[in-house]
RNA sequence: GGCUCCAUCGUCAAGCGGUCUAAGACACCACCCUUUCACGGUGGAGUCCCGGGUUCGAAUCCCGGUGGAGUCACCA
């Protein structure tokens, strides 16, 4: 067969590939440098795992002092999704990883090695096709869908591997002639590999999580040419890696039976193939069958990026999380460096994990109140409030109304050595300081503990306002609570109390658990006397009484 | 089913033949600190999937099971 004749056949327009090479010049970049990049598919909104891999890709990209791009994966028409690319865009604008290239935005991308949309590059698959039937390492198939499954059929009633290989590749060796014959009737057609490998051969791998392997090779004629004439994953991966300049692919594991496919095709173009790392998947346990699987598009809302956003989870939380999975020692980092960007770390890909990790909710919220505990009060109502002004209308408008009364109530107990860790995610802001604003807090509902009797608590609530002072510091003014407590026969100090209980109705702390449920609703709040300080001599006598109307 | 990958506390994990009566973090429990909550501190419970081998010695190496995941498309 004269290949060069079939390859003019079949692909009679193609530019030559020194068009290509000479257009897309290979990367100047320094020595160890690696190029890296994120190819997801328009299918749906942005998956967590993908910020994952994202970030990773990433963060090799800017150790070494390499370049990252984000490349769409659109060959597939079926299952992309209207919007689809803009979906991704949304999760990356907020999950902002640090592309430094590629499709970041809905036009014609940046960096010089695009179009960064594989449905655009059509043109230059087919010259690598072309390049391919050239070297007589592919061929053109005319097989339907039915012969195929037919074909199936039979090789799993005969007991034999599926595929396309071997005695089963019927068109394989079809004449010129046959070729021709079949095109000019109209008969669609796929281009497909010429696999010089068979079932028993072996192939050398080698893969920075888990170091070199031999595993059996690729043995299957696939396709690399649809009918559509786009090509599936597995070409259009081999082109565009090579001609973007990727020096390491860091991709999930579920490509990892396919490696041998993809090194073939580098192998067959005379290409050198980029490194590669797989990493293994986010998992959850799934709560029909309580067994582990991959975090799923469909099943899990916390799948989705936009879960978190609406969440109110802060980027940096999310970041350090996902950081966490990928290379363990980055929480001890964190810990050591609470207020350095995650740039400053040095992350290693030997250190990534070979078996997938349980996304844990629980792990998430403690490093994001971690994370929160060490912003500014001013940082927290900056991210809080624009996050509001999209997700919690009600919020945004109590924090608009007096922004520097909320920085107060976020100024509790922050800014010092040992803040208080109680935000996780800004949804939880609203109801957390209810209580700090009149319209949301209502004394009817208040229930005093059975534990303390009614008259005291009356007591209290009645003359606690003779005792306030809005100049006093704090243990003034806790000096002042002593005061009352003992004039009503409570202890002045806990220590006495504990002594002898009989002596007494309770302790100093037993007024001011009174106070705070009747200034706030609970039992659980922040420091009450910066709470009685924001509230102001006037709230606190007013919440007083309403309080002992109620009783 | 074939092939591939994986297997240490509930979870994330350190571990790379002796330093392992197995680190650390989250969660859990107790106590301490404290006016409450939180923070913090101290302590506790809790793990090497099983069976063989190799070795003076195995969580670590090898083999075999078992379990889980992934993949076997003109999907990525």
């Amino acid at each position: 067969m004269d290949t060069k004749k079939l390859a003019g056949l079949l692909y009679p327009d193609a530019k030559p590939l020194e068009y290509w090479f000479k257009k897309y010049p290979s990367r100047k970049l320094k020595e160890g440098a690696q190029t890296t990049r994120f190819a997801p598919s328009p299918t749906g909104y942005l998956h967590i795992g993908g910020v994952y891999a994202a970030l990773i890709n990433s963060t090799i990209a800017r150790q070494t002092q390499g370049v990252c791009f984000l490349r769409i994966e659109d060959t597939d028409q079926k299952r992309e999704i209207e919007g689809g690319i803009q979906c991704i865009l949304d999760g990356f604008n907020t999950f902002d990883v640090g592309f430094n290239e590629g499709q970041l935005n809905t036009q014609n991308g940046i960096g010089n090695y695009g179009p960064y949309i594989q449905s655009k590059r059509v043109e230059i698959y087919k010259s690598f096709a072309k390049e391919m039937v050239q070297k007589g390492m592919a061929y053109p198939c005319f097989c339907t869908a039915e012969d195929l499954s037919l074909m199936r059929k039979q090789q799993e009633e005969q007991k034999q591997n599926p595929g396309y290989y071997g005695k089963y590749a019927k068109c394989r060796d079809l004449t010129f002639e046959q070729v021709q014959n079949n095109i000019n009737s109209g008969k669609s057609w796929v281009l497909r590999f010429k696999c010089p490998y068979t079932e028993n051969d072996k192939m050398e791998t080698f893969d920075l999580v888990r170091g070199k392997r031999t595993i059996p090779c690729n043995y299957n004629d696939v396709v690399i040419m649809k009918t559509d004439g786009i090509p599936p994953y597995n070409f259009a991966h081999v082109v565009d890696d090579t001609l973007m300049g990727t020096t390491l692919v860091i991709r999930g594991d579920e490509w990892l039976p396919s490696l041998t496919e993809h090194l073939q095709l580098f192998e067959a173009l005379g290409l050198k193939a980029p490194l590669y790392a797989h990493i293994s998947p986010i998992q959850k346990i799934d709560e029909t069958n309580g067994e582990r699987r991959k975090l799923s598009k469909r099943k899990d809302p916390e799948a989705d990026v936009r879960f978190f956003i609406q969440q109110g989870y802060t980027v940096q939380a999310v970041f350090d999380y996902l950081m966490v999975l990928a290379n363990s020692n980055f929480e001890d980092w964190r810990a050591q460096n609470p207020k350095q960007p995650l740039a400053n770390f040095k992350f290693e890909i030997s250190k990534l994990n070979t078996s997938g990790a349980l996304f844990d909710m629980v792990k998430l919220n403690d490093i994001s109140k971690n994370t929160i505990s060490n912003m500014s009060a001013k940082q927290v109502y900056d991210l809080a409030y624009d996050w509001a002004k999209q997700y919690d209308a009600e919020l945004a408008s109590i924090m608009q109304q007096d922004p520097q009364y909320y920085i107060n109530i976020l100024n509790i107990d922050r800014e010092i050595a040992k803040p208080r860790k109680d935000i996780s995610h800004w949804a939880e802001l609203k109801d957390m300081y209810s209580y700090m604003f009149d319209n949301s807090f209502d004394s009817k509902t208040i229930v005093f503990p059975q534990n303390y009797d009614k008259e005291s608590v009356k007591q209290i609530l009645k003359l606690y306002p003779n005792f306030f002072n809005s100049a006093d510091d704090q243990s003034t003014w806790f000096g002042r609570i002593k005061d009352l407590a003992q004039n009503l026969g409570f202890a002045r100090e806990v220590k006495e109390f504990k002594k002898d209980p009989t002596l007494y109705k309770g302790h100093c702390g037993d007024v001011s658990t009174i106070l705070r449920i009747a200034l706030t609703g609970r039992t659980q709040t922040p420091n009450l006397y910066d709470i009685c300080m924001l509230l102001g001599k006037d709230r606190i006598k007013n919440r007083l009484e309403q309080c002992l109307n109620n009783l």
